[in-house]
DNA sequence: CCTCCATATTCGCTAAAGCGAATATACTGA
DNA sequence: TCAGTATATTCGCTTTAGCGAATATGGAGG
């Protein structure tokens, strides 16, 4: 069951929109999304707790890796809410930066980044 | 100009959430405000300021009435997320008793109030 | 001018959030 | 089993947010 109160205040800082924001292209590894925003691994594994425990992300181990992704949400409402966030994100300055970093990472891309970014929300 | 960082900081907290549940179905003075939500009139006079300042809210001076109303945003991307919240905010118990009890402070049908909250959002 | 009333602001305090550093956990492969 | 790597957690600290109480501002009317 997801709270409203605890989604809002999972929205209400710089670095986990910066999480969704390249969740929004699809499933990524916590190495990855720490390189690729450029902060240490503790403040995103942290950072990832607060969405996972907000109901936003959801997680899945491969052997030593754990890939994050966005979560399939039951509630309408919630739904709406991250994907207008999304869609706010994806008309900002950094989230194209962050998605540019992410795509030279994983070697993937920048267009099927942008692709798949677009489909979902 | 409205920072997505503003926004989503003032979205993240209850009673902010619960003035624009209220604000959704029309323009309201402070002192309704206070009254309808049960919380002290400084408590509803920083928050107001803080949505002002956010960019969410617009107030209207009247005499000795200040008027707030849902601002008419320029940005699609901050107005998409604002009109989700109102959503989300409509499917929670505690914005339908918020409405009811304003209903009665002001003299206003809830029907009315619910009409108005519909088409805003 | 003085008073009343609605609204806004300030002050001191408490609680919570976020961070960096260090450490713990868990899985892999030699 | 042991070393190595990815992820998670804890600890101490600093910053910030929100609150209650008191007070300031500013318009309306006697």
């Amino acid at each position: 069951m997801v709270r409203l109160d605890d989604v809002f205040a999972a929205l209400a800082d710089d670095t986990r929109r910066r999480i969704l924001g390249l969740l929004a292209s699809g499933e990524i590894c916590v190495c990855h999304i720490h390189e690729a925003l450029d902060v240490p691994q503790p403040t995103a594994s942290r950072h990832l707790a607060h969405l996972r425990k907000a109901g936003l992300v959801a997680s899945r181990k491969a052997g030593l890796w754990v890939h994050y992704r966005l979560a399939e949400l039951d509630d309408p409402a919630v739904a709406g809410v991250l994907r207008s966030t999304l869609a706010a994100l994806h008309a900002t300055e950094g989230t194209g930066q962050d998605r540019k970093k992410l795509s030279r990472l994983i070697q993937v891309p920048l267009k099927a980044l942008e692709k798949a970014a677009k489909g979902c929300c």
